[in-house]
RNA sequence: GCCCCGAUAGCUCAGCUGGAUAGAGCGUUUGCCUCCUAAGCGAAAGGUCGCAGGUUCGACUCCUGCUCGGGGCACCA
């Protein structure tokens, strides 16, 4: 229609140059800032100041002289610097409001993009419960493959689950010495292992289970190791990496392979499994668990490192192989074989990347700390180097949610066993909170999380605010019962027309644009744009609420009115899940 | 040294990929319940958008250089 108005426009210069600069121009039309300025506004005028020589006001006048008539616009204006605004005639936000209820659960669902979407989240090791940096990265991951999903993709959520090397194997120790000390062997706990109570409790279950089996006199233990790290009148001694190496070989030496296994098993186990519940009660479900064995028993790291072979990117140096990632971007090269012969975790990385791409996915998303941005250029160049375009992977970065206690810093290390726990904080703020909490923020913000705030139960919780505009949606049906009057939906949607003050013009025109705010969240991987616009929605809500009376005698407005409010109800139920929160019917 | 992220109201943060008078919550001042839940609504005060240049009709937004904060630069995972 504008570009219609333009060639018009165009067409009235008689320099052929100009007309056809003119034509050229994209200009755009976006949703009005101010819904006092109308419903849509065209910045066109003002992009051809310079080729036109006129002033923006007049060219925009000249473009709406230009203008055809339609069955959408209800008027054109001027305004400003020379923006152009639309008003849209009444009955399409009518139309709009007929496809929420009748689209429902569904409405703000885009077409299929045709585009499969592997996004991989939280993996966090499993030598411990999640801590609350994890249902950060939770509660994100989990509302972005929300977003994506209505967003027309075909979502795949997966947790890698590094199940294999080095952290296994201190985690097996750890529990192994627990196990020990519940055995009344007396021993001091090595600096570097895992030191929370957890590991006590997977201790006294292996004991349970398998009694004496794994006991050894400590003289056998802890012979001919070297020094833990330890540190005397500031003065640090020791070596914590090596000890506990050297602990890890002895513990296999002793209790054999298959027990190592069986020790190991058992907290791995015990731990994946609470990881499983807790996320599962955080509302927050992955499609797949993905084990990094996997990747050696398939043979997956294999046949990474012969396609990278196949391509001549690897080279042999001090014994090692090495990938050469400089070619593909990366600053230094990478080792992928160790001196040792054993594949380092950067193989796997690169592994498991070429086998997610093989399951023929288009683009993998994945949601990291941000401590991890050094991966990205060399897991690119990986993929890059195999053969697959780089673009395919996408990495978000989660910055840090630090954890307050008022004005105190809550210390957070797996290691030392002093950090609050998801599920800790599920228990004291409740998930709803929880959820709302983490995706209000972008993911590029450091989160402070205040513990004693978001406890606090009362209005400085903006959860409660959404909430309530829900809430009172539903009283008011509940009301309208026994004031014994029936809701008639068909009387309310013919009567449309009736619901024309200020504030539910306000409100209906915020509601439609919830597809549009879908589609740029999705677009964005930010959840927290959504939340601002359902924060919004409600205020428009609570605002409408209070100057209209809803339940009125007169029939037709009633129902009018109670129509608006099923649609509000609607989309504010489409966005809570979404985001994962809760639509309660009373508060 | 190099790389990533941030800096916007007293506090915590948005700002829709360059547009109109830079917004919201909390806090402060204040008005509104004989009427569907006051966990609400209305009004007011509060700003050199870290600093300095540049591009543009137009910059919080893009570019360059600084300053300050957070994080990262392994034959660890």
């Amino acid at each position: 229609m504008l570009a219609q108005a333009l060639e018009q426009y165009a067409a009235s210069f008689t320099d052929e140059d100009v007309s056809q600069q003119i034509k050229d121009l994209s200009p755009h039309i976006e949703r009005a800032r101010d819904t006092k300025f109308g419903d849509f506004a065209s910045n066109a005028a003002m992009m051809l100041t310079k080729i036109a020589k006129q002033k923006p006001r007049d060219i925009a006048e000249s473009i709406i002289a230009a203008f055809p008539e339609n069955e959408l616009i209800q008027e054109s204006s001027i305004a400003g610097p020379g923006f152009i605004n639309f008003r849209l005639k009444p009955e399409i936000f009518q139309q709009e409001l007929q496809q929420v209820l009748n689209q429902a659960s569904q409405y703000g669902c885009q077409a299929s993009k045709g585009q499969k979407v592997l996004v991989e989240y939280v993996s966090a090791n499993p030598t411990g419960p999640l801590h609350v940096g994890h249902g950060r990265h939770a509660a994100y991951g989990a509302s972005v493959c929300n977003l994506l999903k209505t967003a027309g993709y075909q979502v795949h959520g997966e947790y890698y689950v590094n199940d294999a090397g080095r952290q296994m194997q201190i985690l097996a120790t750890s529990t192994w010495i627990r196990y020990l000390a519940l055995s009344g062997i007396e021993l001091t706990f090595p600096v570097n292992g895992y030191q929370g109570d957890y590991i006590i409790e997977i201790a006294r279950l292996l004991k349970e289970k398998h009694s004496d089996k794994f006991v050894f006199d400590s003289d056998k233990i802890f012979s001919d190791l070297p020094d833990d790290e330890k540190i005397v009148g500031g003065v640090k001694t020791g070596d914590k990496d090596k000890y506990i190496d050297a602990l890890a070989l002895r513990t296999k030496e002793l209790i054999g392979e298959d027990g190592f296994q069986i020790v190991l098993d058992a907290a791995l186990d015990s731990i994946l499994s609470d990881i499983k519940d807790d996320l599962h009660e955080f509302g927050v479900v992955h499609d797949e668990w993905f084990s990094e064995r996997r990747l050696v028993d398939d043979g997956l790291i294999k046949h990474a490192l012969d396609k990278l072979e196949a391509n001549g990117t690897v080279y042999e140096k001090d014994g090692a192989k090495w990938f050469k990632a400089t070619d593909f971007g990366d600053d230094k090269d990478r080792v992928v074989v160790r001196e040792n012969g054993v594949t380092t975790y950067f193989a796997s990385d690169i592994a498991y990347h070429l086998y997610k791409r093989e399951r023929g996915n288009h683009l993998l998303l994945d949601i990291l700390g941000s401590d991890h941005h050094g991966y990205i250029a060399r897991v690119k160049a990986g993929l890059e180097a195999m053969g697959e375009p780089p673009e395919s992977l996408e990495v978000r970065l989660m910055q840090f949610a630090v954890l307050y206690r008022g004005k105190e810093k809550v210390a957070m290390t797996t290691r030392g066993g002093d950090f609050v726990s998801l599920r800790e904080l599920r228990n004291e703020v409740g998930n709803d909170a929880a959820r709302l909490f983490y995706v209000m923020r972008s993911n590029e913000q450091h989160l402070d999380f205040d513990l004693e705030l978001a406890k606090k139960r009362d209005n400085e919780n903006p959860v409660y605010y959404l909430q309530y505009a829900h809430a009172r949606i539903c009283r008011v049906f509940k009301t309208l019962t026994e004031k014994d009057y029936v809701y008639d939906e068909s009387a309310g949607a013919e009567n449309l027309h009736l619901v024309d003050s200020d504030s539910a013009y306000k409100l209906i025109s915020f509601m439609s644009r919830y597809p549009e705010i879908i589609e740029l969240s999705a677009a964005n991987r930010a959840p927290h744009t959504l939340v601002q616009y359902l924060r919004d929605l409600s205020a428009e809500f609570h605002s409408f609420y209070n100057s209209d009376k809803v339940i009125v005698e007169n029939d037709n407005l009633r129902n009018a009115r109670l129509y608006l409010l099923k649609a509000v109800q609607q989309v504010l139920q489409n966005g809570f899940a979404i985001i994962g929160i809760s639509a309660p019917e009373q508060m």
